[in-house]
This record gives structure tokens, C-alpha cells and sequence, in this order.
DNA sequence: ACAAAAGTGTTTTTTATACACCCATGC
DNA sequence: GCATGGGTGTATAAAAAACACTTTTGT
């Protein structure tokens, strides 16, 4: 920041005092039941005691942003894979009830942050008494602070992810059917978000996913073909627009 | 925020202690000189003095993140036309050289917007004798902090802003040519961004664009028709995918 | 044999790209 | 007249969208 060209702040215009947290928008695919979830946890103090909220926690000394971000995910979930980037920074005077109106107390800034992870291997931990657990997305209550504003930033940013960048197979199984691929895009987008046999003509066409050779049987049916995510076919393709749609 | 489970920070991980400032990526387009720039103020104080910087304050008491933009906006440069959006936040410990590195002294945290504003319009402000001067964005110097970084990640920003949405028509005139916005693209986006009939043709299809009949002769050649922004016939364009490009 | 799931191909429509060409003005 | 920039049209290629069809399995 460059704060000249006044190094004191005006009397008449004090400078804010701020605690810094960072909260996670986490999102989750349950491919078995088709649902599109987020972790939410039950807050244990006021304000909003009882209110479930986004996971979230205030930056400690000498860790970064990210940082942060990760070790409240660690704190509440046990996973390998994910995706993490930042979301949005919400610091609106008077959005934590904690800031007394009148005196002008400490500010707080949420610096949010949108992750998804993978559902099968996503481990619940139950720290404290506290309760964390999933919630699909149409069901989602009243959160504490601005959270519902900050979850639903979070769920357009996971939408619009979805169709340029390859996140999805941050949270595919390692080897995977097409199929599964086009199940979780129809879970997070909706069905009818595109024809199967055309987004799957369309994948394959991008060139970074390998056929393995090895079929599976869900139940009835051919058998399908596994599929492995080929980073380095992939490479060149980074900062290029593409679009999975 | 929610910071439960743990009310109190553990004594071996105290919390950090923030100032936050805000930061501003402020672009304009020269168009009679095809050139594209950055608004950079020259530091009065250490650190960095001497350097140039972006554009930045301390949030007030009161003052929104945005409120905040504005303002250091607006005591720059004097300009009626613009687009603002915020573009990141950088908290990284050590980002700032006041941090001091054994005492865990107080962080800095910048989050940055990112703006683009009518040239034509744009009137620089010299207050307290600070300095403040448009550079080409191929000659920016060496910046103070980690701004180079937070310039560099506005101008992607810019670039996808320009393809995607109309943020364009906020800084040209009321009424504008399409050869005008064709050079304004092309000022960003590079030289070869597209074929200039087929912009044209894009443009015009997506029919937000009205043509006034006027007609306007910039030296030789067929006088070019005046077209303006149609804000009610793009309302309902807003949220849907749109490609200028 | 038949249903179910996987995978391929075909047809139609739309969009992108690269141009060629006509139009209106200043000099 | 002709250079200059404005504006239209066309021909080709590529991509999106809709959907019919074949293949391979379980039962």
C-alpha cells in the first residue's frame, strides 16, 4: 500500500482497526445421490451462537492467507484432494453485529475463500462438540453474519470454474469413467446442461484424458472405460480458454 | 466469521494484527495514441520512498472497502466515467517491510481494485506536491511493495473483463464509433485480436448497440455513424455469457 | 431375448474466419 | 480521380446441438 501523501491519518478521519478472518465456501460432489453439497459448522458463541456459518477462522501470526484457509479446512475435514483458491473480501462496515455501532470498535474482514474437495475420501471431524456437516445446496439455512451472501458468491464462481478450468478432476478419482465426469458436471450445473454424447465428444477432443484400457461394470450395461487425467497433455493447454460445456 | 470452536486463540499461536489498505490497478486508454495506461503515484515516505506505487490508502473508520477505492480514486484523478471492481487480496506475511520480521509487529493487508476510467475526461490531481503520471503499461518501473504482481494480475483481469463483459462502453463517450471501440480493443487485447468486420458484426448482433444516424468525419474518408450503449436492451444480456472477442 | 449403459456416427444449424468488394468523403 | 476510412457481403471452415444408431454387458 502506499500511504502517502499523508503519513498521519486526519483527526477528523481516523484510520479502522481491523481483525482479519478467513472463511471457506466448501463444496463437495456426493456422486453416488447426485447432490451438490457445502460444509457448514454450528457455531458454539455469540454472536449467532447456534447459527451454523461458513468455517472460518482468524489469521495467525506469520501464516498467510491461504494458509489460514487450509488449516480451518484440516480442522474440520480430513482430504487429499482438493481445489483452493480466494474467493472475495467482504469488509462492509457493520456486517459482524460484534463492531459497536456507536464507537466505532475494531472492523471485521472476512477474506473468503471457495474450495471443493473430494466427497468419497472427505473425513468429518468433530472437534471440540462442535458440529460440521454437509448440506445440499437447496437446503441451505439461515447462516450466521453475511454468509449466505458469501456461500452463493461462492457457488456462481464453482458454476463458472466448472466450464473453463479443469477442476473437476482435482476431485475425480484418479482413474475415472466418462460417465462420472458427466455426472458431476450435470450435479453442480443442472441436468440438461448439455447432451452426453456431445460434451463427451467434446472432452475427449481437448486431449488430456487417457483411456486406461480397463473397463468397469456399474451393475447392467457395458462395461465402461476408465480414464486418467494427463497433466502433462495438459500443460500447454493452461491460460488457454477452453470450455466444457 | 466463525471462530469457534476456539473462543480464545491458543497462547503458542496468537492472532495477527492487521492494517488494511486498499490498493488501486486504475487503467485508462489514450485512443490518439492507441496507448494503454496505469495510474502511479510517486511515494513521499519510507519505506519505497522515491518509488513509484499504485494508488493506495488505510481504510477509515466507517468507510467501505469500495468507499475506500473511491476515495483514493478520486483524490488522483477527477473522472465521472468508470468501471471499479475488486481484483484480490494480498496478505501475505512479509509483503510489507514495517512488518517487523521478529517481533510479529502488524501486518499489512492490501486488498486491491482494479478500475478503468474515461481518458478524455481523466484530470490528474497533484495534491501535497505528490506526484502522479500515466505509464505506458510496457514502461512500468520497478514498483514499490508487491505491486508490480498486484498490476500485473489487473491487467489479466482487464483483458478477460474486455472479452466477456461491456465494461467498454463505461469509458467511451456517450456516443462512439464502432471504429472507436474496435481501436479500444485493440489497445488492450493486442493488434490482431480479430478481423475489424467481424468485430463489427458481433458487436452489432448482440443489439445493444443503437445507431443515432448521426454521422461524424475524421479527416478523409466515409463519415462513420454515431452509435451509443443501449442499457435497457443489454439488461437482459447481464449474467449470460458474452463474447466480444 | 431384452433392458441398460457405453460409445459412435450423422445431420442440421450456428458461429468463426478470412477475405473481397462497395460506399462516401477530403483533397 | 483516387486515397482513405466506413460499411456490407460471401465463401469456407469449424463448432455446437440434436438425435439416431451400434456395441457390450447383466439378467
Amino acid at each position: 500500500m502506499s500511504y502517502n501523501p499523508q503519513p498521519q491519518p486526519h483527526p477528523k478521519h481516523p484510520l479502522a482497526e481491523f481483525k482479519v478472518g478467513v472463511d471457506n465456501v466448501i463444496f463437495s460432489v456426493d456422486t453416488a445421490n447426485n447432490r451438490l453439497l457445502a460444509l457448514l459448522v454450528k457455531r458454539l458463541q455469540d454472536p449467532f451462537a447456534n447459527s451454523w456459518s461458513l468455517p472460518g477462522t482468524l489469521v495467525r501470526e506469520g501464516e498467510s492467507l491461504e494458509d489460514a484457509a487450509h488449516r480451518i479446512l484440516s480442522e474440520k475435514i480430513k482430504v487429499e484432494n482438493l481445489y483452493l483458491e480466494q474467493l472475495y473480501t467482504f469488509g462492509n462496515p457493520g456486517r459482524d453485529p460484534r463492531e459497536a455501532k456507536e464507537s466505532f470498535g475494531d472492523r471485521y474482514l472476512s477474506v473468503s475463500y471457495f474450495a471443493l474437495v473430494r466427497f468419497e475420501e472427505a473425513e468429518l471431524l468433530f472437534n471440540q462438540g462442535g458440529m460440521t456437516a454437509w448440506f445440499m445446496l437447496q437446503k441451505i439455512p439461515q447462516l450466521a453474519f453475511d454468509h449466505n451472501k458469501i456461500l452463493n458468491y461462492g457457488y456462481q464462481r464453482l458454476r463458472n470454474k466448472l466450464e473453463y478450468s479443469p477442476i473437476a478432476f482435482d476431485v475425480l478419482p484418479d482413474l475415472f469413467t466418462l460417465n462420472e465426469v458427466y455426472q458431476l458436471y450435470c450435479t453442480i450445473l443442472g441436468e440438461n446442461f448439455s447432451d452426453y454424447s456431445n460434451f463427451r465428444t467434446r472432452l475427449l477432443k481437448l486431449g488430456f484424458l487417457s483411456d486406461t484400457g480397463i473397463k468397469v461394470s456399474r451393475g447392467a450395461g457395458r462395461p465402461a472405460s476408465l480414464y486418467r487425467f494427463d497433466a502433462e497433455a495438459f500443460a500447454p493447454l493452461k491460460n488457454k480458454p477452453l470450455v466444457f460445456i
